[in-house]
DNA sequence: ATGGTAGCCTTGCTA
């Protein structure tokens, strides 16, 4: 979302439009005392945050009751960012994860990005084992395909599309968990993301980087995944746009 | 033409 400060009026807006069960926020880029509960909490929304300054920084909002927090992604011990929690919210384990970007690929930002997602692939896993549904959602920061890249050849050496961070992805789904966006709809061309720069939202030149993955329990109950392009469109936007997905009972 | 925008505070770094 690129900052709560500045787009809590957006934020506010669109909740009170979509009005969801649950909202997964990532790059908050702030610490949980200054976090606007009050305003959200107005708003009908339970928060639990796990916030950073300047940069990074996750939270869960939600309607009901949010139950058995966990800040910061198990077994990534001594990991100074904050990009993970999650919680259990009406029997459902749902994580909010801003995973890390990886650029540029020829620094020390690319092992820590595999790193991060090694520890993300054996959290997934340990999940499965108690066959829950789970939802893990937010910017996972890789472009799963081609189809999902406005130029896949432009950015074949981009962290987003490298082999070992898309090699590391498919075995989380491999372990067991689908993708809800791509397990609904097979078309290409549809993105979360549009740069600031180069008037890539005016030319619907995007990525697709903000996905939810199910394990088999949550996916049993995928009812509809969809992008919600408006927010992209609105003045003070931010350069991602909420993507959303529905659980029956 | 190694550019461009946005947000934070470290007026450079991250994305």
């Amino acid at each position: 979302m690129n900052s709560i400060k500045v787009r809590l009026p957006q934020l506010l807006t669109w909740l009170g439009k979509a009005a969801p069960d649950i909202l997964l926020l990532q790059e908050i880029k702030t610490v949980e005392e200054k976090f606007p509960e009050l305003e959200i909490g107005d708003a009908g929304y339970n928060c639990a945050v796990f916030g950073q300054k300047t940069y990074n920084g996750v939270a869960i909002l939600s309607k009901r009751p949010i139950e058995d927090i966990n800040r910061g992604l198990p077994g990534n011990v001594g990991d100074p960012q904050a990009r993970y929690i999650d919680a259990v919210v009406s029997g459902v384990r749902v994580a909010s994860l801003y995973l890390p970007n990886g650029n540029p690929v020829n620094t020390e930002k690319f092992p820590y990005k595999l790193a991060w997602m090694d520890h993300l692939v054996d959290h997934a896993a340990n999940l499965l084992a108690n066959e829950e549904a789970v939802v893990l959602g937010g910017d996972y920061n890789i472009i799963p395909a081609d189809g999902d890249v406005y130029d896949p050849e432009g950015w074949k050496n981009d962290a987003l599309c490298q082999q070992a961070a898309r090699a590391r992805f498919r075995t989380i789904l491999n372990s067991g968990y689908i993708e809800a966006f791509r397990a609904l709809h097979s078309e290409t061309g549809c993105y979360s993301f549009w740069d600031y720069q180069k008037g890539r939202w005016q030319r619907d030149e995007g990525l697709r980087i903000d996905h939810f993955l199910l394990s088999p329990e949550a996916a049993d109950r995928l009812q509809a995944c969809e992008i919600d392009r408006d927010p992209r469109g609105q003045p003070k936007a931010s350069d991602h746009t909420p993507v959303w997905c529905t659980l029956g009972e």
